[in-house]
RNA sequence: GGCCCGUUGGUCAAGUGGUCUAAGACACCGCCCUUUCACGGCGGCUACAGGGGUUCGAAUCCCCUACGGGUCACCA
């Protein structure tokens, strides 16, 4: 058997990490196995349908190297992808339902069904649909939907007894049918719900593995007495607990930070996020944590998927995301961090050895310009920076050592890290001072700066001759 | 509220009746390295929601309670 999976997400806004790791999931089960990948877009809600989302999907799937088998713009066998092109189709299955009886024409318009909502909470009790018209006959139902009355179609549900399926995650899940509700399959607009749609297109597509959100357990049941009411063969269900954003409240992305536009915008590389959000409830059961979309591909195991929601912890996706850029080349983070180093200004200077200074130090590439800005121009900065007991320096040291360092400095023929360094420690040892004593002083005149990215002789090589010795004088002004 | 699901440290998590005086990772704290900050190295802190069973033995099985989530639409 050849697995198949499909991402089925509804062009409603952009793409949620919850949704993105749903969709990796359900890439890496199928080419775990081989198999295809199918990209499905679920737009029967003309009232959502959001204007360029389906370009989101397309765009975010292409940059984290999720490649579909079938789908839009790529075609195959059981096509169209798009279910607001399918329409006929389900049109079709909906009247073969209500022929083998899983199904029924209602008539009831919203102003019947409102009136019952309305007295059912009036008695206290939950709404549900009384199936008055199931007790049309059908052979007049028929002829009524023939003259073109506006109508519905309803699925049936059996009376008694339970509907029992089973979930790689989950396990074994029970439902009494008296908990499941006649629900629509066919609205009035001739589109299908996702309750309808989702089983035919999974079966019709030929999905034998359907992966989606803990929030579709409770309505599994429905689609079970769907897919025997057609007799079709059932699909192994894999259901996925949510990502919280907290420990009671689910990751939303009107809140802020769950695009994962946002992230990418915000500096972090795909290859972290996806990395992280993978093992946001999934666990290889190897102590590895890094992995590529290839190892991914090769280890990964429905076995590891957890149960319970997840919070999303961005200071861990930070962390992993320092760890990607740490194993950048200098060239690969120069390419990165290039906007940032463009918007603080500093396109005269040597990036590659800023980048080289940065590597290790940076989380998220948007915090380049805050961390860089001192290069461009000195901050203001109070002389108390001098004192530094674990140093050993005051304001007056400094002075001294900074006006000794001044005329050496200026004597460098050749700039570079390892002639400045060879001239600051010349003066340590002629000096005989600590290496603090002179190098915190030069270090803090240079930046301005409590902590940099670098110390003297790397911030002096980076800001060039004439800037370093301006900087210095700076210093000797304010300390005289 | 009914039904379904879940609950190991602040967070992600390993653990499927004995090897658990409970792994690893992030965060935090401390130390070392060190010209700042980082990096790196070493160490520390903190957890089986509660209560009953079953068993020679329970984080692991059962029941109850608590807490949390999901669902109950002509949304998906």
């Amino acid at each position: 058997m050849t697995v198949r999976t499909r991402f089925a997400p509804s062009p409603t806004g952009y793409m949620h990490i919850g949704n993105l790791r749903t969709a990796i999931y359900e890439y890496l089960i199928a080419k775990n196995q081989h198999g295809q990948f199918i990209l499905r877009i679920e737009d029967t809600d003309q009232g959502r349908f959001v204007d360029g989302a389906t370009d989101v999907i397309f765009e975010t799937l292409k940059t984290v190297g999720m490649e579909y088998d079938e789908g839009p713009g790529k075609g195959g066998e059981f096509g169209p992808y798009i279910q607001s092109e399918r329409r006929q189709i389900y049109r079709k299955y909906a009247d073969k339902l209500v022929e083998l009886g899983g199904a029924y024409y209602c008539f009831c318009g919203k102003d019947r069904l409102d009136e019952l909502r309305t007295k059912c909470e009036a008695e206290g009790k939950m709404y549900r649909y009384d199936g008055c018209c199931k007790r049309i006959d059908k052979a007049i139902a028929l002829e009524r939907v023939k003259r073109g009355e506006s109508h519905v179609v309803r699925q049936v549900i059996p009376e008694n007894g339970n509907t029992t399926f089973e979930d790689v995650v989950y396990g074994t899940i029970t439902v009494d049918n008296s908990e499941l509700e006649e629900g629509i399959l066919l609205k009035a607009d001739g589109l299908p719900t996702y309750n309808f749609a989702n089983v035919v297109d999974d079966h019709l597509m030929k999905i034998t593995h359907v992966i989606r959100g803990s929030e579709y357990l409770s309505s599994t049941p429905k689609y079970n007495v769907l897919y025997n009411a057609f007799g079709w063969e059932l699909p192994i269900y894999i259901h996925l607990p949510p990502i919280m954003k907290t420990k009671d409240k689910k990751l939303s992305k009107r809140e802020g930070d769950a695009s994962f536009e946002d992230f990418i915008n915000r500096g972090f590389l795909k290859e972290a996020i996806v990395n992280y959000i993978v093992l946001l409830g999934w666990n290889p059961g190897t102590e590895q944590e890094f992995f590529s979309m290839d190892e991914l591909k090769a280890c990964f195991d429905v076995q590891g998927l957890s149960k319970s929601p997840a919070i999303f912890d961005v200071q861990k996706l930070r962390w992993m995301n320092s760890e990607y850029i740490k194993r950048l080349s200098v060239e690969e983070y120069f390419e990165h961090a290039k906007p940032y180093f463009i918007s603080a200004g500093l396109e005269t200077f040597d990036l590659l050895k800023l980048s080289e200074l940065l590597k290790n130090r940076t989380e998220i590439f948007s915090e380049i310009t805050e961390k860089v800005a001192f290069v461009k121009n000195l901050p203001q900065y109070d002389i108390a920076l001098f004192s530094h007991k674990k140093m050993k320096t005051d304001s007056e040291s400094s002075l001294n050592v900074l006006r000794k360092v001044l005329p050496a400095l200026n004597g460098i023929a050749c700039w570079s890290a390892e002639s400045i360094n060879n001239c600051l420690m010349t003066i340590v040892v002629e000096n005989n001072m600590k290496n603090s004593q002179v190098l915190w002083p030069v270090r803090t005149a240079l930046s301005g700066m409590e902590s940099s990215p670098g110390g003297a002789s790397e911030l002096a090589d980076v800001l060039g001759k004439a800037e370093s010795v301006r900087r210095i004088e700076v210093a000797i002004s304010k300390l005289s």
